[in-house]
DNA sequence: CTTGACCTTCCCATCGTTGGAAACCCCACA
DNA sequence: TGTGGGGTTTCCAACGATGGGAAGGTCAAG
């Protein structure tokens, strides 16, 4: 079948599959005669692999140690799970982050009245609040960055393949 | 002062300072003969709210909103707060979906016995899991995108500033 | 044979941030 | 006065995952 249907029967844009054949994530496809790529059933097995992968916060880095486990019949049961757990753990602290943010928030908003007077705590808090970072030892690195970082990022992409 | 005292003083990178000045989060800094930017007292202010912002998740434009909102002081209280809540209410949102992908998770490595055969349950619920995207109704385009999209992102960032 | 849907390979943009190169500036020390 | 080292300037590129679009080839139905 050609990339269209096999986008749809997997969930993954066409843009995707070719973006991870050309990483390196999923082998190459095969190819008609027109040069047009050619899918079988294993194919959209495996893109419906790394699409749940993807859609469970894995990178595209993990989702291919993912399809390694997932083809090697000889590892043990243990490996998997032990992946599957270190990457929970990372989601945890992802959300203890944003929980953080949220308390913080939430403290500044509970003491804002919100009529139509200027005054405003929050305002206030970003601009005088504690953290200040000259007065703050230096943090040490964290390994996957702030979860700030993470909420600026990409419109719509639930819409994945039905949005085009 | 140069800008090297200002990051330090403030928390943002030199990398960031002149990236947001570029981008016009910032005015424009003064200058010396030499050509080297020039900062004050207020200009660190204005970064560290800067930092503060995006410590809580804000994204650099949403910061601009947030700048303005500080100078503007015939601002009403109100307007700043709706634009906390709002902020919360997508925090909550990233939030609720990191949960799901954990519960999901928690729930194939709870079946996995994790002993050295080869049967896992996460492998296959990757592989054969629920949610199959062609037997699913197209969903609907969200606003922020994918919590897990944001979870494959930058590396080392809590070290901004002493970084380098 | 035309039309339109599909496919191909390109390159570009996004967002926030870091890295590096080549050049220039400043200050202290000899 | 020379020199060295550190700070600074601008510019260009990369990350990760994704979408957008152009310019062209292919295919199947009419």
């Amino acid at each position: 079948m050609n990339i269209g249907q096999a986008s749809r029967m997997s969930g993954v844009s066409t843009k995707m599959i070719r973006y991870y054949e050309q990483t390196g994530l999923i082998p190459k496809a095969a190819r008609h005669d027109s040069g047009y790529r050619d899918y079988d059933e294993a194919d959209v097995h495996r893109l419906r692999f790394v699409r749940r992968a993807r859609d469970l916060g894995f990178t595209v880095e993990q989702i291919g140690g993912l399809l390694g486990l997932w083809s090697d019949r000889s590892r043990a049961s243990a490996d998997v799970k032990a992946f599957a757990l270190e990457h929970i753990e990372r989601l945890r602290e992802k959300m203890a982050e944003i929980e953080a943010m949220v308390r913080t928030l939430e403290t500044l908003a509970d003491h804002c009245h919100g009529d139509d007077r200027p005054d405003c705590p929050i305002i206030e808090g970003l601009a005088e609040g504690d953290g200040a970072p000259a007065a703050v030892e230096p943090r040490a690195p964290r390994r996957f960055g702030t979860a700030g970082e993470q909420l600026a990022r990409r419109p719509v992409a639930g819409s994945r393949v039905r949005g085009h």
